[in-house]
DNA sequence: ACTATATTTCTAGAATTATCGAAATGGAAT
DNA sequence: ATTCCATTTCGATAATTCTAGAAATATAGT
């Protein structure tokens, strides 16, 4: 996870539609949700939601896999930890050390 | 905080140069930057880096204090944990769980 | 082939966001 | 008051993103 994978992931979840999407995904486990039922939760156009799934998948975010007719999607695992550590550990390491300006670059 | 306020700064962290100044300013530690030591290191234009701080201030992702002529700015203390925390406990919890798609809602 | 269901792609307009120069503001020094 | 420095606000333009209806695609059943 790098400062360009972590913006795009950050950019993706920046969007409340997508987060409640994401959300509901992570919530829903390992087997996830299908795209109908995740418009049934939401209720929002199935064009639209398209669009945001697919803006999630593109960030590496979910996942989606065909089982016949239905696209069920699911949290890709591990992505929000590597998220959340690029986060604390890029991000926030030695917040609360006596580093001064010099020290950053 | 809440789902809304999650995105607003995921949203904000979403972008690129924002990311970058958020991420030197958490490495600044408690002293932070002025906006002009910012602009040195990023090389943006004055009026587009204060854009894009008051988005972060706007967040409350990071804070300004000012001294005579010059901005400081640092980042808000606990503002990162809470949204780490979000992610972690209001989206990721049970993610090993057997859960399956009834579960959600 | 036809029908139905699930989902995506196409398309276009609306809304938002990014960019940056010019001008304005806030504060310090003479 | 004037000048200088640091930063913001204004304003205009370019670029991106959001939204959603219509059409298209994929799969399954008859």
């Amino acid at each position: 996870m790098d400062i360009d994978h972590a913006a795009k992931c950050l950019s993706e979840l920046g969007n409340p539609t997508r987060l409640a999407i994401f959300r509901l995904l992570v919530r829903a486990g390992a087997t996830g949700l299908t795209v109908g039922g995740i418009q049934k939760r939401l209720n929002v156009p199935a064009s639209t939601l398209s669009h945001h799934i697919s803006h999630l998948v593109w960030a590496g975010l979910i996942v989606q896999e065909r089982d016949g007719r239905t696209l069920h999607c699911h949290t890709q695992p591990g992505v929000m930890d590597d998220l959340v550590g690029f986060l604390m550990d890029e991000c926030c390491k030695g917040f609360d050390a006596d580093s001064d300006a010099s020290r950053a670059g």
